[in-house]
DNA sequence: CTACGCGGTGCGTGGAGTGCAAAAAAGAAT
DNA sequence: ATTCTTTTTTGCACTCCACGCACCGCGTAG
């Protein structure tokens, strides 16, 4: 029993006519009618009852191709899943990511990726808005949250938490604060995200406390808050990963070190997600151990 | 692909040697050697790795083999699921009849046939136009005519005849005929068919006369028909199997017993029909044979 | 060192599979 | 009704693939 025999007995169905089919594939009609007989004969029933101008399946025909049309399509797979062993790791894999969190963590990756993997081409797809993994043929998406559902794998690709953070100008001019609730006398930046804009939380030795804040400025935008941070426009929450390079040049001081810092939940990381396929394909798997590598 | 290919390649991988098995399958070793070797060029990627003295499977190849043995398994098991559903007198059998001769003829076969073939469902199609088989999956048709063209097998279910009948109270008001000659001073039910409408035949002892025949009152139904000759409205010209019982019961009169009585032809008989008698599923050759035994 | 058995290859032949053409048939169109 | 078109099926050559056979290279076992 072929497997092209078989996929042809499908398209018979799907066409109902043996000459539609014959036409598609470029053979003689009496090619596709013998390779039905012959199927049928090997079979031991009927497929398909026909007449000069109909073609219907059989209740036994209908009750085959409907069960051997997901193996002949598993057995495709298996093909591509044995292939991809051998396969150099190779091909065009789409990633997305937050605008900040893929300019700021992934963009300084992608040199040592590309040692890594020179034959792995990355596409960056950076946007703050939640992208459709299976529309926008995404292989690899970075959120700060884990899956909420669906066929997604989540992975923890490292935790993250957040700093409280001032430029030194601003400290100079307005004080810098020794405790958490010094804050309540500042105009502090705020994200417009509604976890970040009532209060902030601190916690040291298991002690929690939880400071009202508040100021004019309210932005939607992380890299734009860091900037205004920047610019000594007021003391910002922004995350560790963002603001690392800033404290370790000085841009930006890190106003309670000894504290971990919430805006709702202590408990953040980035995650990596990707679409449970029954195969990865080996550029997507490589890519993923990379970046679990180098961040995890 | 060939699925009896694929069965050669675990069997290579289970024996570990092309020679065995070409020794268990009675082929030549250079069969066994070239079909995988086939195989991995349509692949594309080497599925054993061999030397002289001994086959292993590469990291592909047994992957490859792992992923495809279940799939053959259940391309077995669907074949197997399907021809089951044909060689089991078990199932939904439709059926298609007229109206009056499924309510007539063979719903009083359905207790007899329940108990005798419990497994089988019967779905009775009753319609006094021509259905297509094919169109509507239909197994078994009974016509009052052989099948004039096609495919289809024709066997003879049962002889039938015509009766020219009136009811009890009719008689009394119009008198009885005695001879068929008398009818053309009756007002007689007439079917609207071209053959019936014009004259009646009968026949004794080989001698044939036809009588015309009139009347107001044309019926297109003979259902129809038989009810309003037996609510005394005229003799009318009725198949023997749909007046049997009024005849039996009294309600109705046979006016000419001693004759046979025909529209058009005498020779008339119903028709079973069924489509192609090769692969004929099981549970629709039991209830061909059901019908012919109590109807033949 | 020799012999056996293994996988791989060249070769000739028979049969399977191909397209073509014609027949049968069923629906559509006139 | 009758003709026409389309579709399935089958008969018929023809081609070419797949089969077994013989042989080669090679590694292991005795």
């Amino acid at each position: 029993m072929d497997t092209d025999t078989l996929k042809t007995l499908q398209e018979v169905a799907a066409r109902g006519s043996f000459a539609a089919v014959a036409r598609a594939r470029g053979v003689d009609p009496s090619n596709v009618s013998r390779t039905v007989a012959q199927v049928e004969a090997q079979l031991g029933f009927r497929l398909f009852q026909r007449s000069t101008r109909a073609v219907q399946p059989t209740e036994a025909g209908a009750l085959y191709l409907a069960r051997i049309a997901p193996l002949l399509e598993e057995l495709d797979q298996a093909r591509d899943a044995a292939a991809q062993v051998v396969a150099q790791p190779a091909g065009r894999v789409r990633l997305t990511a937050s605008v900040a969190f893929g300019t700021e963590v992934i963009v300084p990756l992608l040199p040592g990726l590309r040692t890594a993997l020179p034959e792995v081409s990355l596409e960056m797809v950076l946007s703050d808005e939640n992208v459709d993994l299976l529309a926008g043929q995404i292989d690899i998406a970075l959120r700060l949250a884990p899956a909420p559902k669906g066929d997604l794998i989540s992975v923890k690709l490292m935790d993250t938490g957040y700093r409280v953070v001032a430029s030194q100008d601003y400290l100079a001019r307005h004080g810098r604060p020794t405790a958490p609730q010094d804050l309540s006398a500042h105009e502090v930046l705020r994200m417009t995200l509604p976890d970040h804009r009532a209060q902030w939380q601190f916690r040291r030795d298991g002690v929690t406390e939880a400071v009202p804040v508040s100021g004019p400025l309210l932005m939607s935008n992380v890299l734009a808050l860091r900037a205004a941070a920047c610019a000594g426009l007021g003391p910002a929450l922004l995350a560790d990963w963002l603001v690392a390079e800033d404290l370790a040049a000085g841009r930006l001081v890190d106003l309670f070190p000894g504290r971990e810092v919430a805006a709702s939940g202590f408990e953040t990381a980035a995650w990596l997600l990707y679409p449970s396929r029954a195969y990865l394909p080996r550029k997507v798997r490589v890519v993923i151990d990379y970046l679990r590598g180098a961040l995890g």
